[in-house]
DNA sequence: CAGCGGAAATGACATTCGTCACCTCGAATC
DNA sequence: GATTCGAGGTGACGAATGTCATTTCCGCTG
């Protein structure tokens, strides 16, 4: 019997994929999870074979769950379920040793397939990504993205600056650096770029 | 026996739903559509009691859908399912005659049930968005709504221009009035602000 | 200690944006 | 035929943005 742990913010998904992993007879779904802090918890009590959980989701994400997960419970196998198709999101959940990163556009029993290949030993990549991996990698500096993530909320250069206590004119800096990276026309095409690649 | 139709594009999602609804003695999945067009001819040739459809989809929308369904098969319900409590979004599937707005937060079972109301007539409005529903309305013309489309996708007022066919300063003039409309900082505010309201 | 490199800042400059008042032209209205 | 009105356009002007060269201030490293 796997035992799984499911960690999905959507409430419809995680209960139609957990009543539905559970009919399969090899699969258990011993607690589902509406967020990462909740995850966190569940592994300590529950203490499951496989971790399948969502990127994005309030609280911490997937990602930060992978690498807390490496750290402190080394034994348990992660499996990104998301929607993205983003090269930084799958470089970022490879370096945190994740076993299997898988889309949303899965079907159900594909998706049941994977996660026992999984539990046996294997690392499970969806085609898709596997070819993306290893194309660009994020040239920001950590600032620019700062920067960068403010710009795509709409703040001006002095309103980024208060937040991040810098002057104006080096937020101008940053942002006029992080365009010609991006190889962007201006600040909201980078953004979009950074954000897609998911380097935000 | 209610007879369902599908629309949503996320497979994982459509998939592990339709087996759950299907499982219900008074339900029936009579088809599954990945978007739009393919929700049209399901329609044709099923002729379901019941649609339930996601908004954001490739192809054309749920909404462009719902429009659809009035005028060709009124006696259909339509039912939207989607992640976004967006009032223009709901503004605009209550002018298409839906009998039902849920958000993908709702667990099976309510959804289910609600299903069933609306099978027998009722009106199912998610809680969350009835406030919201008459709050403020869309005060965005055509023009300055394409203009901030584009605009929120990065292009300067130059190349918006060279798409809309206008000349620079006209793009100028109508981002200026949404943005005084929205009440915004600047172009990327309005348009965060104009998507986040379901006005785009 | 000298020297190097990265983070932050400054100043100058051209370009783009945002605002506003005003112009044009064609269709609808009177 | 004159008037009104709305879509589109112009021009001017200040503010914000983008580019670059240069400077200061560390902390390292040889």
């Amino acid at each position: 019997m796997i035992r799984l742990l499911l960690a999905e913010d959507q409430a419809l998904l995680l209960g139609a994929l957990g009543s539905l992993l559970d009919l399969e007879d090899d699969l258990e779904v011993v607690a589902r999870a509406a967020n990462g802090d909740q995850a966190r918890q569940a592994i300590e009590t529950h203490r499951p074979d496989l971790l399948v959980t969502d990127i994005e989701m309030p609280g911490s994400t997937g990602l930060e769950l992978a690498e807390w997960v490496r750290e402190a419970h080394p034994e348990i196998r992660v499996v990104i379920l998301t929607t993205f198709a983003r090269p930084g999101y799958l470089r970022r959940a490879l370096d945190a040793g994740v076993r299997g990163y898988l889309l949303k556009e899965t079907p159900v029993e594909p998706l049941a397939d994977a996660l026992r290949r999984i539990h046996a030993g294997e690392r499970v990549i969806d085609p898709e990504l596997a070819l993306t991996a290893f194309d660009s990698k994020d040239p920001l500096t950590e600032r620019e993205r700062q920067v960068l993530r403010l710009a795509g909320e709409g703040l001006s250069n002095a309103e980024i600056g208060k937040r991040l206590h810098l002057a104006d004119g080096t937020v101008r800096n940053y942002l006029s650096e992080a365009i010609g990276k991006l190889a962007a026309e201006n600040r909201i095409e980078a953004y979009r770029i950074a954000r897609d690649q998911g380097w935000l």
